[in-house]
This record gives C-alpha cells, sequence and structure tokens, in this order.
RNA sequence: GGCUGAGUGGCAGAGGGGUCAUGCAGCGGUUUGCAAAACCGUCUACCUCGGUUCGACUCCGGGCUCAGCCUCCA
C-alpha cells in the first residue's frame, strides 16, 4: 500500500487514484528569468523520483509541470538585457532542459506554458467574474475577492484574521483593494510591456491564476497530485484552491506533495538572500547523479543543508554502489529477496528514499560477498536487482567501469598514458620490482587514480 | 505576534515502546609482495524537565533552541 503525505490533511493517506491505474500530477515549476539553483534540483528530483515510482507501479501516468514565462521579473530582466522577454525566457528554458538532463530526470508528460494558455485563463477569470469571486478595481487590475471563498486558508491552516494581521502591517494598503489580503488575476500593462487583449484592457495574468487554469484545462476539475516547494503552500497554492475550486464548484487536487527546503549554513537557499547555488556551477564538480544521489540521502519533505562534504560524501557513497556492480556479467534480477521488499516498503512509506538507499547497501555488500565467493552467477543476478532498483531512483545506470573511470571534470590523465603506465607497472611487479611498481602506483595516486590489483589484471578509477 | 515542522553518534540521515539503520570518516582484523577495493569486527547517539508504562530516544505535557510560511521564492 503505498502511502502519500498530504499537505492538506497533514497526515499520511493511502494513495487512491481517481481512476485506476491512472494518475494525472501537476507540479509547479519554474519562472524562468535566471538559471536554475539546487533548490531548484531538489523539486525536479524529488517529483522525478515519484514519478518513476508510480510508473514503476505500472500507473499511466500524466505529469505536467509547468513554466511561468510572464511575470514581473522576467519583465524586469528582460528591460535590463535590453532584449525581448520571448528571448529571454527560451533561453532559460533551454538552460534548464539541459540542466534536467544532466541531472538524469525524465522529462514531464506536458510541459504547459503561462503565454500559451492565455485563452484558458481568460475564460477562466471571467468565471470567476461572472459567480462574483473576482471584481476589477479602480486601478484596472482584477481581484480575486478572498472574502468570497468558504475554504480559504485550509491547505495552510490560516485564518483570515490572523492573515489579515500579518497583513496589515507588511503590504501597503491598496486601495483599488476591497481587503488586503485579495490578489491579481490580471494586470494592465503598462507602456511597452507584454500584453494580451481581455475584457479587462490589455495586460497579463497574475501568478496563480495560470496553474488553475492550466491544471484544471489539462486535467479536469478535480485530479490526483498537486505538488510544488514547501514555499508555494501559500499563498500560491492556497489561491489556486480559492480560484479552481469557486470556478468549477469541485474539490481540486486530492494529494498536495510538498518538498523541503535546500539549506546553506542553516538557511533557505534562496534568490533573496543570494546564497544560492546553480545546478551548472555545482555540475562543474560534480556529477548530475551524484548531485541526485545527494538529493535522496534525506526524505522529500525535509530540509537538506548543502555543502560540500555532504556532496563529497555522496560522490563516494555512489561510488561504493557501482563498485558492487563491476566486473558482473549482465544477468536475471534475483526475485523475492528482503532487499527489495525493504525497498518497496521504504518507498511506500511516503517515498523514504533514505531506507531504500539502506537496502541498496545492505543488497551491495552481499553481492560483494557472493562475488568474492567466487559465485559470479549469483553475484551477477544480485547486482541485476540493485540495478534494477536503481533504476527506480534514477542511479545506478551507467556502465560502473565508466562512471568509476570518470569525473565531473573530465580533467587528468587520459585513460591512454594510464593503461600505459598500468602495463609498465605489470612488467616490474612481474620482475618483483616493487620499488619502481610503487612509485608507479604512488604518482598515479597524485594524480587521482587509485589502482586496485585484481589477480593478473589492474583496474583503476578516479578518486 | 499567528501558523507549520524539526532537535539522533565526528559529519549526514532513517527508524521504531524492550535485539542491526545506512553512508562518509576513525579504529582493529582477513586479504595483498606492499597497497587499494571488498569482507569481518568495533568506538562515539537520541535537546531539557516532568508524566504514562514493567520498560521511552520512541507516546503525552511544559520548557529551550533552530528552520520555514505569513512579501517574490522550488
Amino acid at each position: 500500500m503505498l502511502e502519500i503525505y498530504n499537505t492538506l490533511t497533514h497526515k499520511k493517506e493511502e494513495f487512491k487514484p481517481i481512476e485506476a491505474k491512472k494518475v494525472r500530477m501537476y507540479v509547479c515549476g519554474m519562472t524562468v528569468y535566471d538559471y536554475c539553483h539546487i533548490g531548484h534540483a531538489r523539486v525536479m528530483i524529488a517529483f522525478d523520483v515519484i514519478y518513476r515510482y508510480l510508473l514503476h507501479k505500472g500507473f499511466h501516468v500524466t505529469y505536467a509541470r509547468n513554466i511561468t514565462d510572464i511575470d514581473d521579473k522576467i519583465i524586469q530582466r528582460a528591460i535590463e538585457n535590453n532584449e525581448d522577454f520571448h528571448d529571454l525566457t527560451q533561453r532559460f528554458i533551454d538552460a534548464m532542459h539541459a540542466d534536467e538532463e544532466s541531472l538524469g530526470l525524465l522529462r514531464p508528460s506536458m510541459e504547459p506554458r503561462a503565454t500559451d494558455n492565455i485563452p484558458a485563463i481568460l475564460k477562466m477569470i471571467q468565471t470567476l467574474i461572472d459567480k462574483e469571486y473576482a471584481y476589477q478595481g479602480e486601478n484596472g487590475d482584477v481581484y480575486y475577492d478572498v472574502s468570497k471563498f468558504k475554504g480559504y486558508g485550509k491547505l495552510s491552516r490560516r485564518k483570515l484574521e490572523d492573515l489579515r494581521q500579518g497583513a496589515g502591517d507588511r503590504i501597503a494598503i491598496d486601495t483599488a483593494k476591497h481587503d488586503p489580503l485579495d490578489f491579481v488575476l490580471w494586470k494592465p500593462a503598462k507602456e511597452g510591456e507584454p500584453s494580451w487583449d481581455s475584457p479587462w484592457g490589455a495586460g497579463r495574468p497574475g501568478w496563480h491564476i495560470e496553474c488553475s487554469a492550466m491544471s484544471t484545462e489539462l486535467f479536469g476539475a478535480t485530479f490526483d497530485i498537486h505538488g510544488g516547494g514547501k514555499d508555494l503552500q501559500f499563498p500560491h497554492h492556497e489561491n489556486e484552491i480559492a480560484q479552481s475550486e469557486a470556478c468549477t464548484g469541485q474539490h481540486f487536487a486530492n494529494y498536495w506533495i510538498h518538498n523541503g527546503f535546500i539549506r546553506v549554513d542553516n538557511e533557505k537557499m534562496s534568490k533573496s538572500l543570494n546564497n544560492f547555488f546553480t545546478i551548472r556551477e555545482v555540475l562543474k564538480k560534480y556529477r548530475g547523479e551524484e548531485i541526485r544521489y545527494f538529493m535522496l540521502t534525506s526524505q522529500y519533505r525535509s530540509p537538506l543543508n548543502y555543502s560540500e562534504e555532504q556532496l563529497k560524501s555522496a560522490s563516494k557513497a555512489l561510488a561504493r554502489l557501482y563498485v558492487a556492480l563491476r566486473g558482473l556479467p549482465e544477468a536475471e534480477a534475483i526475485e523475492k529477496t528482503n532487499y527489495a521488499f525493504r525497498f518497496h516498503s521504504a518507498m511506500h512509506d511516503d517515498f523514504n528514499t533514505p531506507e531504500a538507499l539502506a537496502a541498496l547497501f545492505d543488497l551491495s555488500r552481499k553481492t560483494n560477498k557472493i562475488h568474492q565467493q567466487q559465485d559470479k552467477e549469483a553475484a551477477a543476478s544480485h547486482g541485476a536487482l540493485l540495478k534494477q532498483l536503481g533504476a527506480i531512483l534514477g542511479i545506478l545506470q551507467h556502465d560502473p567501469e565508466q562512471w568509476l573511470q570518470g569525473n565531473a571534470s573530465e580533467e587528468g590523465l587520459s585513460a591512454d598514458v594510464i593503461e600505459a603506465l598500468i602495463q609498465k607497472r605489470l612488467d616490474a611487479k612481474a620482475n618483483k620490482n616493487w620499488m619502481e611498481a610503487d612509485k608507479i602506483r604512488d604518482d598515479l595516486s597524485q594524480q587521482g587514480i587509485s589502482l586496485e590489483d585484481k589477480g593478473t589484471e589492474t583496474i583503476w578509477r578516479r578518486d
């Protein structure tokens, strides 16, 4: 039984899709005005693993992750760069896709963009106005009237009074709004800003409406899973619920999944704190799979501290799994083991990847042991299971030898040079010239190459 | 101030009322010409004060500390 922690109910609940064997999952993606940072990588990877696991369970999953390609920051950045906002967003969408590929992500089934869905957005705003959940202020902005929606605050567990109190000292009172908590659905364009025609004047959509409109358009009024970062819980997801449920009169998403943050020095990594590392920056020193492994070492809802030390540790731990796979022939995975059982039990428990990884390490130890006992066939079938389970997490799919002989920077001695030195050392060893042999090994070690003697051959890897 | 969530060994990070997490690092051993890798063994734990219990790090309550949201944010 697959259990998922549902933010809406604050409980782990058995996952029951609306339609048997079908899952519709919508995740809030990126606003594309800059490179993605490691915090974004967390969402990408968290939901990639959820997606993979659901697929593995035999669900037909439609996974939509939107792209916000119009908003204030995009407009501002485009002005700063003196470029068309389309060019700007396309550049960062391409960069995002490249980053995703490095991290080994499966592409979502669809990536709806706000600017491609203006008609659906206009339709929803119109319905909200018709149903009197929205109004146009004197400044031309169209607002959602929060007081009209009964369930406002149900996701983030907030009361309107508390919110108003908090809003009082923080938000400059906007006289065009009936209530400081009302939020923008449509914003008139200023001179020279990108805009679309609408019954309320040329303008652009507010941030929250695009997700409501696109998810409802793609999936219907009610769908299975809605996800995103923890910080989107309020106000973004709260507002989505208000918009969608007011519009359709039906329950919106059944399961709300929110991932925890990446932290730096015990603080949330974010643009405004300027304490972020971009994915591509980190990829210069660590491979995508190492970053992915690092993310998997904590449960997706927990905060995760980013540090060089932890990435190094992750890199070594991952290498350990690859070492277990090394030198094993292709084989059918062994079935009905405690390892697989434990792995799946962990994943069934709200995608507990650290526990699932623990099972993989125990399995790798077993594999090594059998391998050492010269039972290559049994070792191979255990290794095949390791690889199979790894695939569910998106790891261990590289050729082990190639993985261990590579690194992120692809710098250092070439394989040819290394092989030649190894041969030279083997000759020295054959002549029992230990001084010479050890010198070659030490020199290579200085350059980050480790040698391992296996019987008559010597294999190598980069540290 | 309101609302969430968290405090585990040197570091990271699971877990469950009473026997092992796991990884990295350390230490001892097997193996090796010596190493490395692997395997075996091993040392460091459960913020604090009460309560429930035969027994709590695990459940309940108070306190302390930290993080997040309440403003754009994955």
